[in-house]
DNA sequence: GAGTGGTCTAGACCACAGA
DNA sequence: CTGTGGTCTAGACCACTCG
């Protein structure tokens, strides 16, 4: 079958067929497009109208497009990130990872983790949270990087106080700790009760969140603070998470007073 | 004082030169551009290069360029979301639109309040939610749309059945109503217990959204659908809110099981 | 009519990856 | 070396707004 001739298409519209092709599947995630020049032909375009319809979808998260490489497809549906997942009952079931891997298998994909532990110092905003001194490396820090198919879709870390976190479970390097952290937490007798996340929907990435998630630097991303508070108020836990902003639905559930 | 000589800039670096001209307030917001064939002489660069970087200025929402008029600067600060705003203290001091006012207010623009009230058919998955029909005029709406100085900053679209709502103050198109929403409904004997909210970060939004916000369609936006829940488990109320991507940060509180 | 942004082309050169 | 995307220019024409 030959190509569908096409009326003389906008940079926009050029984008919006490529996107609707993405999304139905014509061009699965992680396969290669056609090269911009072969586009163009088809289009009726020249490359420059089809590589600002690139920088398009690139802004959006749906391609990847790489210099000597070729633009591969990135598109990934959204998927939960809940408040329920903090309850006894979801960590029970194998918590978050057990969670991501299944939806990333799901979608046909390969799930994969990268995990390192290490004692640093922590931001002045989480330094203040946790109530510890700025500009000493007092925290341990869980970083985590969560990817589909060699697509990063997460990037994860909790910070903890070292005079609380220092040689007990959560300074191995085990991807997954059992229970969850905040079970750990409560049997070193810090139960949380209470929780905030603070969500920016949609912020620039800095060059390092860009590298680390392997976006353009017009994508953004979503940023989510996470902190857990003991009964006495104390701040023991804050966890950051940053995904390329649509690949993330946030559901939270709340009682009214 | 004449122009700093630059070097020779890409269009990335004009678009973050612009940005930071615009956020330390060389630019204010409200205010307009120079023209692009100015801008391009002073970066030394083709107006095709400067019009790329307005693209990206106005996909981050920072900038609404108009054919014939000009490039309006339409940068603003995130303003805060807060699951605390469904709380009875916050109602007490004035609301969600006391809120609004004084947050634009304090940065020196104008607030102003569009509002409407009618009858009409819920999309389905509101239907759904509220476990009424669908597909009929069931339900009464209550819209509204929050500008600061002339910007679009909100869109909200209250739901609630037409069987509990119709004739009572509901249908009042007040800007305001006394109290709130929730306490209104909780004298009409539907007393809110329970909440959700689901969160998108960020996604395209429809034509006649980019037309209602006033925002190019590049432009992302969030989209948050609370749902309020009685007793009994029934939901008495669906609200969504739309807002340009970046003009949000949202704070949820909630207590761990 | 003059000035604004919106779009488009044709061609060029560069940086990078891979055979 | 070839082919990929990344960038850039000069010039053109169009659509829209406002005086």
């Amino acid at each position: 079958m030959s190509e569908t001739p096409h009326a003389k298409l906008g940079f926009r519209e050029i984008a919006a067929a490529l996107r609707s092709e993405i999304v139905t599947g014509k061009y699965p995630t992680a396969s290669v497009l056609p090269p911009e020049p072969e586009l163009a032909e088809r289009y009726g375009a020249s490359r420059s109208l089809v590589n600002r319809a690139m920088s398009i979808l690139a802004a959006e998260g749906l391609v990847r497009p790489r210099q000597g490489r070729g633009t591969m497809v990135t598109w990934l549906p959204p998927m939960i990130h809940s408040s329920a997942r903090y309850s006894r009952a979801t960590r029970e079931r194998g918590g978050a990872k057990g969670a991501f891997d299944a939806e990333v298998l799901a979608l046909g994909l390969q799930p994969e983790h990268e995990i390192t532990v290490e004692r640093a110092e922590p931001p002045a905003e989480i330094a203040d949270a946790l109530g510890v001194e700025r500009g000493k490396v007092n925290c341990l820090v869980r970083r985590r990087r969560l990817l589909a198919s060699g697509i990063p879709v997460r990037l994860n870390a909790s910070w903890f106080p070292l005079s609380i976190a220092e040689q007990t479970v959560l300074e191995e390097p085990a991807p997954v700790i059992k229970g969850g952290v905040k079970s750990a937490l409560a049997e070193l007798g810090y139960q949380q009760v209470h929780a905030q996340e603070r969500i920016i929907p949609s912020r620039l990435p800095s060059d390092a969140e860009a590298r680390a998630l392997e976006i353009s630097p017009e994508r953004t991303i979503t940023d989510i603070v996470h902190t857990g508070q003991t009964a006495d108020g104390r701040v023991v836990e804050v966890t950051t998470t940053l995904a390329p902003a649509h690949y993330l639905v946030i559901v939270h559930d709340f009682p009214l007073t």
